[in-house]
DNA sequence: GACACCCTGCGACATTTGTCGCATATTAAG
DNA sequence: CTTAATATGCGACAAATGTCGCAGGGTGTC
């Protein structure tokens, strides 16, 4: 049941997260929210091979143009994404990735905190 | 003095955290020590890879064979790799990040604790 | 010396990825 | 109706990646 995601280059999974922050999107609107974007053509291609690796799907026409939507779960392609960097780099370990972010400044104590204190309760709860 | 890290592919990675792990080691210890290996050939060819895109050395032979050691800082590296991912997921937040660790139960309270109390001595030391 | 081993240097090739351009169709504007 | 936009469907390409095989040259062994 659980559908094997797609390999996405990463480019593609750039065009992808643009889209999950929309929600829908046609070709031109992620190609505008692209910081350093190719020719229209190029994003264009893109999701062509998205729709083909079935990470995304043709929803209705707007104007001329085809809207896209995600066909796959944003944390789930999150979290494969994230599990095959800690595969390649670390054997699977998430905490030397932590640890990593913490000294790349990248984490605050306070957001240390507040993951702690989820963290809890949600294991508290699921006795 | 921040030399510039090459990009590599998830392959090569693997292969260079393999010899990070050795200290230094010939293809064939790496190729012995892959999961899953290719022909020893392929194993070669990311070496010479590696080594065109100035990521590995070559030290000395041993036997017939070449030894190859790092020649880029493991944890450089590996922030690089922890940032490229951030910037294509998360927009560079880290936070976004472990939250989805700690959803994979992929980090335990105690790997918190830990680093939240590393993370305090070494902000503190720091002022 | 003949032979088996194993590593290197090189080259080859299929796929995947990033990048476009073009002809055609549809739509909106003169 | 003619023209200007603009999206699509297709095709093309170069570069990067993953994957090998082969000829040749040291090194040991009998």
């Amino acid at each position: 049941m659980t559908e094997k995601l797609p390999d996405l280059s990463r480019f593609e999974l750039q065009c992808l997260r643009l889209l999950w922050a929309r929600g829908e999107a046609t070709v031109r609107d992620v190609h505008g929210d692209l910081p350093d974007p190719p020719s229209y053509s190029t994003v264009r291609k893109i999701f062509e091979r998205l729709e083909e690796k079935g990470a995304v799907r043709r929803t209705e026409r707007v104007d001329r143009a085809w809207r896209y939507a995600s066909a796959v779960g944003k944390s789930d392609m999150v979290r494969k994404e994230i599990g095959s960097l800690l595969e390649t780099l670390f054997d699977g370990a998430a905490a030397p990735l932590v640890s990593h972010l913490a000294d790349m400044d990248a984490l605050s104590l306070d957001d240390l905190k507040a993951l702690e204190a989820r963290l809890a309760e949600s294991r508290e709860e699921e006795s």
